[in-house]
RNA sequence: GGGCGGUUAGCUCAGUUGGCUAGAGCGUCACGUUGACAUCGUGGAGGCCAGAGGUUCAAAUCCUCUACCGCCCACCA
């Protein structure tokens, strides 16, 4: 074995021979019971990630250790076709041989795009292979591929017979110069100059009414060119300033329209003049209020944001012309009051940054309220837990809150909406409802007549669905939902049988960005598909940054490459990293350097079983696997070595069933390095009996099962070069630790941590007096039992201390120090520097001297003795006691 | 504007039902090659637990307020 770890030929070794023997394969086992984990799937179009190794290594941390307990463990692994991300892509690629979608169709477009998943679609697969994802990669799913877009057909149709689905009007962002609608991720929001503009709307006084009205009243817009679509003006319900516009009629200027008044709380009474105007087809929030007031759309724009014929003589205007047309005129009329410069912040198109139009277009919406309704139950009833708890009440906060989903996206990659149209039957009801569902024929497949008219000219929605809207469907259809349609018996109907035995899953683990786009959504479905939670617990961890706390992306160039830190540092020490630095919930900050600590780790554990492994290597005899101490004797360091281990393992494996895992690494880091490393292993250098040969080996291999789901790759390496009787082929298949049934008294693991005290206490003080040599220091125990104790254990003592310890003589000038249960003595000829040590003795007999009175102060409280639990109070008195007689000893010390 | 968090060592964070002298890693300083490891070992320094009130025998922990920082959602006529 070389000094050094190298994982670059390690890892690569074996990821081959674990996927080779498919012990990432899982399948319905009677025998076991099952935990299951669907990945979050990632965009075909991503490369891996700070986040991503993040989210997967949390998730194959725990399907390993589920895995190593016995469970039938599965991590089911997809992509996601990502709509709007992938179209970019290939648009892009079109753009550069000078084409557009349109130029060559929807088809040949679909063509390209799929040539392209087909090409780059799995990258992001092989970085998780490289990352140590234990997945079972035969379950590979893809969002679009042929069954699960059944599954997406299916929920379609069972939501839209449930009359959960409907068609209706809808503002969306627009780009007048691309003609296509936009995501708000597409659009993002920019600052600009522009104007305030107050504008005079008539009044005309109502015969009936009695008060005196003004003759006009102030209205403030930034975009006054859609004052000819306005259909109402607004106020808020409390305001008492404008109670008289019940009185009169309002007329829109320009057009004479009379507009309606209504009153909302939206209407902010501080902001310009308190009244708004209302442009239902050109406003989203307008639009909002004008669904919930009943008011008349009037669309005034064409495709291209020039205004139609609802714009009377400004036909034909772009919309910046006719801004300055109406505003021209309104200045004409006398009713442009006044104009204030103004930031604006608007919509741009991200590909040909054109502002933004707010359009009403006709969109599906999904009716979200009857879903929300169970999925509020099962997370208040705690059916559904949140990791960290305190996302519960964001998630309810937001369910109860919820709002209709629109599900149609003007692209081409995508779900194509299962809707048909007969045009005969659209043509007949085009005066009625439109919302109403006639001449609408959902359908798997598409009819080849018309049910109502038996008509066959049928065309299909142009429309695809919003890639959330597949992703929700992710626990089950992964699985082959809907199962319904086929016999029981066949391929599919295995797979049901499969499903039953997985689904509800176990832990969904995911970042908080994504809890209401997704995990919400997920609940929903499962619960109206199945009829059943889709998962049991819900872990969110926190956001990756850079070590400043901004965000990591591209765009700020602020990224460090997951990949580049395996090549150099290897998967293992990535992981590491990141599970030691990212507490639960709690976003990770990261830099480069921050990834040592895994390396160093690794080298750790690397070189420690270079030394228990060379030590034992002469010897033939393979070791068993299980302790067997009958007839042993062991000495303190094995019964302490034993009692620590009982206790990491029983915290490892209660932290990690908690889901905290940075608990468990931490434990787990802890006791190898610190416990295991430098002390047992130290001792044991002095102590070469036969059953530390046993029990090195012994911990060794416990210890690289607690790390493995951490570094699935150096423990298998080493495990694998274990000269111990092995139950399976893999660590990766190889019993989970248990607590072993040990009967250790207290006493003698308090004799150890003495022991141990007494050697920090003699290095220190060594170093405090400016003794670099190794000299002779008498320790005189304090008791005859102690004095036993350093006797059995005085080479081990002696050999971590630093310093030859004699018992028998004491010098007659000495000087002494800090421990309890010992005292140290020292030839003072060798003392080079005394101050040091005097200096840190005062500051002690100081610091204990305030304790010392904090407690006596609570003891001479009779109310502390009255209300105080007896317990309490008792360990204050014998805490008391110790450290007075301590300070006492500390006093007692002489320095010649 | 609504909601949710955070503030503990120079930095990043533990501190789970209030009760042992508030811990760790990194960094820093000093010393050091002792039978695996300098990607190491050993020892040290470093904290009015953001501030102010309150509840309690007892508060880093519970409550209220203040200040600062952050996240999500909505909105900016």
């Amino acid at each position: 074995m070389e000094t050094r770890y190298n994982p670059t030929d390690t890892e690569e070794k074996w990821y081959k021979f674990w996927e080779e023997k498919s012990f990432f394969n899982a399948k319905k086992n009677p025998d076991k019971k099952p935990f299951c984990i669907v990945i979050p799937p990632p965009n075909v179009t991503g490369i891996l990630h700070m986040g991503h190794a993040l989210n997967n290594t949390i998730q194959d941390v725990l399907i390993r250790f589920k895995r190593m307990q016995g469970y039938e463990s599965l991590w089911m692994p997809g992509t996601d076709h990502a709509g709007i991300a992938t179209q970019n892509v290939v648009e892009r690629q079109l753009a550069k041989e000078g084409l557009k979608k349109e130029d060559i169709g929807r088809e040949k477009f679909l063509e390209r795009l799929w040539a392209w998943k087909e090409e780059y679609g799995s990258t992001i697969i092989n970085q998780l292979k490289k990352l140590g994802a234990s997945c079972d990669w035969q379950r590979l799913r893809f969002t679009m591929d042929e069954g699960y877009s059944l599954a997406v057909k299916q929920a379609f149709i069972r939501l839209f017979n449930k009359g959960l689905i409907y068609k209706g009007n809808y503002i969306i962002n627009w780009c007048p110069r691309c003609k296509t609608a936009l995501a708000d991720e597409e659009a993002p929001y920019k600052e600009i100059d522009g104007w305030l503009y107050y504008i005079r709307y008539p009044l005309k006084k109502n015969p009936s009414s009695e008060s005196s009205v003004p003759d006009y009243i102030t209205v403030a817009t930034t975009r006054p060119e859609t004052m000819l679509g306005d259909t109402a003006l607004a106020v808020n319900p409390k305001d008492v300033r404008y109670k008289f516009l019940k009185d009169c009629q309002v007329i829109l200027p320009i057009v004479g329209r009379v507009l309606k008044v209504i009153e909302d709380e939206l209407v902010e009474p501080e902001f310009c003049t308190g009244v708004v105007k209302v442009t239902p087809a050109h406003d989203k929030n307008d639009f909002l209020i004008a669904k919930k007031h009943n008011l008349d759309f009037i669309n005034i724009m064409n495709e291209d944001a020039t205004i139609n014929e609802q714009g009377l003589e400004f036909k034909g205007l772009d919309r910046f012309r006719a801004r300055e047309a109406v505003l021209k005129r309104l200045e004409e009329e006398g009713l442009l009051e006044k104009k204030e410069p103004y930031k604006i912040s608007a919509g741009h198109c991200y590909r040909c940054n054109t502002m933004i139009e707010p359009r009403l277009s006709a969109q599906w919406f999904v009716r979200m309220k009857p879903l929300a309704k169970q999925a509020i139950k099962v997370v208040e009833e705690g059916k559904i837990e949140f990791y960290p708890g305190r996302w519960k009440k964001v998630y309810l906060n937001w369910m109860e809150n919820i709002q209709d989903w629109c599900i149609s996206r003007q692209i081409w990659w995508g779900h194509r909406i299962p809707v048909y149209y007969c045009r005969e039957c659209r043509e007949k009801h085009q005066n009625s409802e439109s919302d109403s569902n006639s001449g609408i024929i959902v359908s798997e497949y598409q009819p080849s007549k018309c049910g109502v008219c038996g008509s066959s000219d049928i065309y299909q929605e142009e429309d695809v669905l919003d890639t959330w809207f597949s992703s929700w469907l992710w626990p089950f259809a992964t699985f082959g939902w809907p199962f319904e349609s086929q016999t029981p018996d066949s391929e599919i109907g295995k797979k049901k049988e499969e499903f039953e035995y997985f689904y509800p899953t176990d832990v969904l683990v995911t970042a908080s960005e994504i809890l209401f786009f997704w995990v919400a959504r997920m609940i929903m479905a499962g619960l109206e598909f199945i009829g059943e939670i889709p998962f049991k617990r819900v872990l969110i961890h926190g956001t990756v940054r850079d070590i400043r706390g901004k965000k990591m992306s591209k765009s700020l160039g602020n990224i460090i490459d997951p990949l580049e830190i395996i090549n150099e540092l290897g998967a293992d020490s990535l992981r590491f990293s990141l599970m030691l630095q990212a507490g639960s919930g709690q976003d990770v900050y990261l830099s480069k350097e921050k990834f040592l600590v895994g390396r160093n780790f690794a080298n750790k554990i690397w070189n420690a079983s270079r030394y228990i492994l060379e030590r034992a290597k002469d010897k033939e005899k393979e070791h068993p696997a299980e302790l067997n101490l009958e007839g042993k004797i062991l000495t303190l360091a094995d019964k302490w070595i034993l009692y620590e281990y009982n206790r990491l393992v029983e915290e490892c494996t209660s932290f990690l069933e908690e889901l905290r895992i940075h608990d468990y690494t931490q434990a787990v880091y802890e006791f190898f390095w610190h416990k295991f490393c430098d002390w047992y292993l130290e001792i044991s250098k002095k102590e070469s009996d036969e059953i530390k040969d046993f029990l090195l080996v012994f911990i060794l291999d416990k210890c690289l099962r607690l790390l493995h789901p951490l570094m699935p790759f150096i423990t298998e390496d080493i495990w694998q070069r274990l000269n111990i009787k092995k139950e399976t082929p893999t660590l990766m298949k190889a019993g989970w630790p248990k607590t072993l049934d040990l009967t250790i008294n207290k006493g003698e693991i308090k004799n150890f941590l003495s022991l141990k005290e007494l050697i920090i206490s003699l290095r220190a003080f060594k170093k405090d007096l400016g003794i670099k040599e190794k000299v002779s220091f008498s320790v005189k125990p304090k008791n005859d039992s102690l004095s036993k104790i350093l006797e059995e254990n005085l080479h081990w003592v002696s050999f971590l201390s630093r310093v030859e310890i004699s018992r028998e003589k004491t010098y007659p000038k000495v000087v002494s120090t800090a421990t309890i249960d010992y005292d140290i003595f020292v030839d003072k000829s060798l003392v080079k520097n005394l101050e040091l040590h005097q200096k840190r003795i005062e500051a002690k007999i100081e610091e204990l001297s305030v304790f010392i009175q904090g407690e006596e102060a609570k003891l001479s409280n009779p109310s502390f003795l009255r209300e105080a639990p007896q317990e309490v109070v008792e360990r204050t008195k014998q805490r008391l006691k110790e450290v007075s007689e301590e300070v006492e000893r500390l006093k007692r010390i002489k320095w010649s």
